[in-house]
DNA sequence: TCCACACATAGATATCTGTCAAATTAGAGC
DNA sequence: GCTCTAATTTGACAGATATCTATGTGTGGA
């Protein structure tokens, strides 16, 4: 399950770590790296899917069992198992058996490269 | 075509502007957070539309007319002007008719909601 | 060994989506 | 008015996706 040597994007970040702009708006993006982005807005660009992130993100201890995650959706074990094996492959979390239960927890990076894409700045003009 | 005011997703933002961490790591997002987010999510996930999002943000002036756009692609005006709705109805681009051509240009402030969504700070720590 | 529970996979199906060709609308210039 | 060009709308279709039911796979306890 290594999915996680991506070819970091780097535009519009100069040496210090300091932004410009969102590399979206800075330089158009290219094919190639609009065709590695993609996936990754697709997967997380669901209500179910969006919600699963957030609930495993904010679980006590950083990672939540399924059973934990079930209870919050109106919906059957195989479709909550199905949209985290669609995170899981996008590369946006990462998962464990420990014993009876199977955890996941978010990986923080490739969120922050989706972030960064859009606009690396710190929302200060409110 | 008014569909400018969604109501600002607050979360993780404290007064002053500083971000405590990203809304969506921050508390577990709402059913309903979740279901207005998606559809802006889904509208850039798509290469074609990320690259048409980027190629206008980009363009001099901050606008592009269609005809700017279609060239950039393997694609059809047909279905370049598809793309082009389903980013204006996310409310993600704007549009106007100047004599014979049609410009967009980018909402900037829909973009940098969805990335105050994913994560609010720079990315410093590189 | 066997059963109960947690989770994943497989298969089926209805719906959504990206694309194109053809037809339509809207201006500009003659 | 007529015609050319720019862009959108419509209709069709192949492929992707979200969901369910049924079945399979591990793991722990009796």
């Amino acid at each position: 399950m290594s999915k996680q040597e991506l070819p970091i994007i780097d535009a519009g970040v100069d040496v210090a770590g300091a932004a410009c702009c969102a590399p979206l708006v800075c330089e158009p993006l290219s094919e190639s790296e609009a065709a590695e982005l993609a996936p990754l807005f697709k997967a997380i660009a669901d209500p179910v899917r969006l919600r699963l992130l957030s609930l495993i993100a904010c679980h006590e201890g950083g990672e939540a069992c399924v059973c934990d995650l079930t209870v919050a959706f109106d919906l059957t074990p195989p479709t909550i198992s199905h949209h985290l094996k669609v995170l899981k492959q996008a590369g946006l979390i990462d998962s464990e058996r420990r014993g009876t239960w199977v955890y996941y927890w978010i990986n923080p990076s490739m969120l922050e490269r989706l972030a960064v894409v859009l606009g690396p700045r710190v929302a200060a003009t409110t």
